[in-house]
DNA sequence: TAGGCCATCTGGTCCT
DNA sequence: AGGACCAGATGGCCTA
């Protein structure tokens, strides 16, 4: 079961200036002097932990950058990180919200049985991915009727599906999905 | 009321 | 250097 502890109700507040005169209890990961050690540290009302980097798949500048962030870091004034912090909240939304829309368009472009109910992400990816799969599995059925004798559906229908799909996303931008599925229908017309 | 789902905040890491 | 991306944490809402 998930931690649901609702100790106090603004816990999550909106980021606020730490108040450097008081003793570290809110301090950042980078100040503290266990830096790079595995710790836990408050903020916002909550503990938590500070060893992430260096279980993160995507290699490349990382493992050392724990001490340059911390000497960046105390170069900024308090007010000028919370502007940062308060700009970067923006930013995160913003593109939560994105996701957001883009995961309403997907909801939109497949069909489920319960209309009345609102799909959730997980929903809509998990019959995303059927609806993807039954598609090719019918255009790969169509068009292995029409091959030459000796070529196998999966090996070349799936490359010039592939390769159809890619020409129109290069060609067309946004429309190509569209123009791509118009084209499947005309497709499976003839056949 | 437990649990699922979500929005938001946050700091670390990567990319341009 | 700064923005984008990512994942952890947490509180709120809703439903069975």
């Amino acid at each position: 079961m998930k931690s649901k502890g609702k100790v106090a109700k603004s816990c999550r507040k909106p980021w606020t200036e730490p108040d450097l005169d008081r003793e570290p209890e809110n301090r950042e990961p980078g100040t503290s002097e266990q830096e790079g050690s595995e710790a836990s540290v408050r903020i916002g009302g909550s503990w938590r932990g500070v060893l992430r980097g260096g279980d993160r798949e995507r290699g490349g500048g990382g493992g050392t950058t724990h001490g340059l962030h911390r000497h960046r870091r105390s170069h900024n004034s308090n007010k000028e990180r919370n502007v940062r912090r308060l700009e970067s909240n923006e930013r995160e939304r913003q593109r939560m919200h994105k996701l957001n829309n883009a995961f309403q368009a997907l909801r939109e472009a497949i069909p489920h049985v319960k209309m009345d109910k609102k799909l959730s992400k997980i929903e809509t990816l998990t019959l995303a991915e059927n609806y993807i799969k039954s598609l090719t599995s019918i255009i790969l059925g169509i068009s292995s009727a029409r091959l030459p004798p000796g070529e196998t559906p999966t090996e070349a229908s799936a490359a010039r599906l592939l390769q159809c799909y890619q020409q129109h996303l290069e060609e067309d931008g946004d429309e190509s999905l569209s123009q791509f599925l118009t084209q499947i229908h005309s497709f499976s017309q003839e056949s």
